[in-house]
DNA sequence: TTCAAAACTCAAAACGTTTTAAATCGAAGG
DNA sequence: CCTTCGATTTAAAACGTTTTGAGTTTTGAA
């Protein structure tokens, strides 16, 4: 049915090699020709047939990725998010996407499975985890993989991560800078590579102002609007120790609760307290929660498709990688959720 | 690297063609021949290459699917329990699941995309429409597909579907049995199949039982808890006419707004109000927003998933579509949300 | 002992592509 | 006029499997 090299050069009179050869843009195949071929190509629809192509280059053009459900079968907004500028990311470079859904709790298996298919040529990653399994599953077997994030400071595989570490020490100097000394942080779940380099970051940048932080105003969670909540409710009406004045939160979710446990404690923000949040770009979160807007640091999560997609090539076509690995930065953007400390809130904490 | 039949075949001086046959179960192979080499491959950990055997079987071995997002980006949950139950169904009968994201306001877009890269055996396809674009283009190329649902009564393509009038009907008669004459439904977005089957079934019961409704107890959005709860809020302190005594839902999560909007409202369920709706089997929906069990119309999404898979399968083998049609029904379960007609809520509405 | 039928096995072709090594051709150089 | 070189093009092998059509044994009856 489909058209074939063979009816290509048939109808020229040529040898499929040349046939082959023109369409791959070799060079040592004689213009005229490449333009003749290209042609009856076209007219026919010719498509390489993909299955034939494996055989031959040992590779298949298709890349697996694992979607990780949350317990009530739905896939968070971020996995969602990359998912969607990945296929298409991965689609323009001809390449594609087999998913799997995680079922187990063991992270390593539906990658095992789905590899031992034998039909794809590597693994898209995300949402590393410290000492991730699937890293050193994936290494010990040599099966190629880009993950987004990174799960250690040595990673030395390919990745596309941003500077977390920056990220919080970013909201930390602002808030430090407009007086702040008591400052919370709302951070994803512990045993999340991005969450461990926030941590160290926000503890850094808090060491340099020669602040700490009692350990009930650091808190980890899966990101949420309730998880922001009541975790601000509880700080703010605090029986331990002043509350703070300020509240640094791992996504816009987070915040979006901080900000109407605020309003229901009949705290102003920003006069009373300052909020500061990692901003995915997820569509929705910022425009409809949010009357006032947040002050972020903010890296969209679409930005990474188009990185991880090349990375994912160069590194089936053979780079290097440590080539393939890209840091970007955060970029920090004021809203109106942060002001000066409110007067009487400048004293510390510990 | 790894094994392949040659490696067998000459490891026990047989010819490849033996091998091939005495590994996939021919009946002309002596049985200790076939001990033999069975022992050898499993020594050797030989894995069909299934490149080769695709190359040569015409056949792919993959299925396309394409997510619709919605303007959130998140995927709905319905589509996400599809997608779970799907890609373990097809994996357990080694096909796999290639998926790309719609990012179009046509749907034949993505699906002519992912086409024509020329890797897809074919497509499996949910939530159709009525006059679904996607059935018309697949059917013109004649690209075979198996559709969650159907989109026309005549339906003349493969599919798993429930019998959705029977749902809806199910519910008027269970609440007209019990002496509701006012019953408000609310439904799905009015373009989805599924929902003008509902209507469709609802219509026809509420004749039956010589019942009218009039336009504003019927209401058509996507299932939300909001759409539920603002929906009943207006139709119990409706000025229009007496309120309903009983709604019908499309979704648990359509429940879950309209108990919430009875609540705030005074209103007791099941005494002065029945709530049915149809489950779709959602995990979290259910258990955990609910302290009243519904009474739900029950069919678990997560059942459809294997039909859907065989079915593809079978299609694929070069079954007649025809005999590929599964129209399962529904479950009628009896919840604490459904009770007799309250005093003076007899009279009928038209 | 022979022979046909049954049982089993084999060599080779096919799938559609890439790639290696070799062949063809025309023109330039001697 | 012969050689050589560069530019094109080609035939053929290779990837690993399934399948066709043709052997080659074995079996059982004549």
């Amino acid at each position: 049915m489909a058209a074939t090299l063979k009816d290509i050069s048939a109808e020229l009179g040529l040898s499929v090699a040349t046939v082959s050869r023109a369409l791959n843009g070799f060079p040592e195949v004689n213009e005229k020709t490449r333009v003749r071929v290209r042609a009856v190509a076209d007219r026919l629809g010719y498509q390489p047939n993909r299955v034939a192509q494996r055989l031959v280059t040992g590779r298949s053009g298709m890349v697996g990725m694992i979607a990780r459900l949350n317990a009530d079968m739905t896939a968070d907004q971020t996995f969602m998010e990359i998912l969607a500028g990945l296929t298409a990311a991965l689609g323009a470079r001809d390449v594609d996407l087999v998913l799997n859904v995680d079922q187990h709790s063991d992270p390593v298996v539906p990658l095992r499975k789905l590899y031992e298919r034998g039909i794809l040529d590597g693994f898209i990653l995300n949402a590393p985890l410290i000492d991730d399994p699937r890293v050193a599953y994936l290494q010990s077997k040599g099966i190629p993989f880009v993950m987004h994030g990174k799960h250690s400071a040595t990673a030395d595989y390919p990745y596309y991560a941003i500077d977390n570490a920056r990220v919080s020490a970013d909201a930390v100097d602002y808030l430090v800078a407009r007086g702040h000394r008591r400052i919370a942080f709302l951070n994803g779940e512990a045993h999340h590579a991005f969450a461990a380099e926030r941590r160290q970051g926000f503890d850094a940048a808090m060491a340099r102002a020669g602040l700490k932080v009692p350990d009930w105003a650091i808190r980890n969670a899966p990101p949420s609007v309730d998880y922001g909540f009541d975790a601000a409710t509880a700080l703010l009406t605090a029986r331990d120790g002043a509350p703070p004045t300020a509240i640094v939160c791992a996504s816009t979710l987070i915040a979006v609760g901080v900000l109407r446990a605020a309003q229901l404690l009949g705290i102003e923000v920003p006069q009373d307290l300052s909020v500061v949040a990692h901003d995915d770009g997820l569509p929705q979160v910022v425009s409809d929660e949010l009357e006032t807007p947040l002050t972020v640091t903010r890296s969209p999560l679409r930005e990474a498709c188009v990185p991880l997609a090349e990375h994912m090539v160069a590194l089936l076509e053979g780079a290097e990688p440590a080539g393939l690995q890209t840091v970007a930065r955060a970029d920090f953007i004021k809203g109106k959720t942060t002001a000066e400390v409110p007067n009487g809130g400048e004293e510390t904490w510990l």
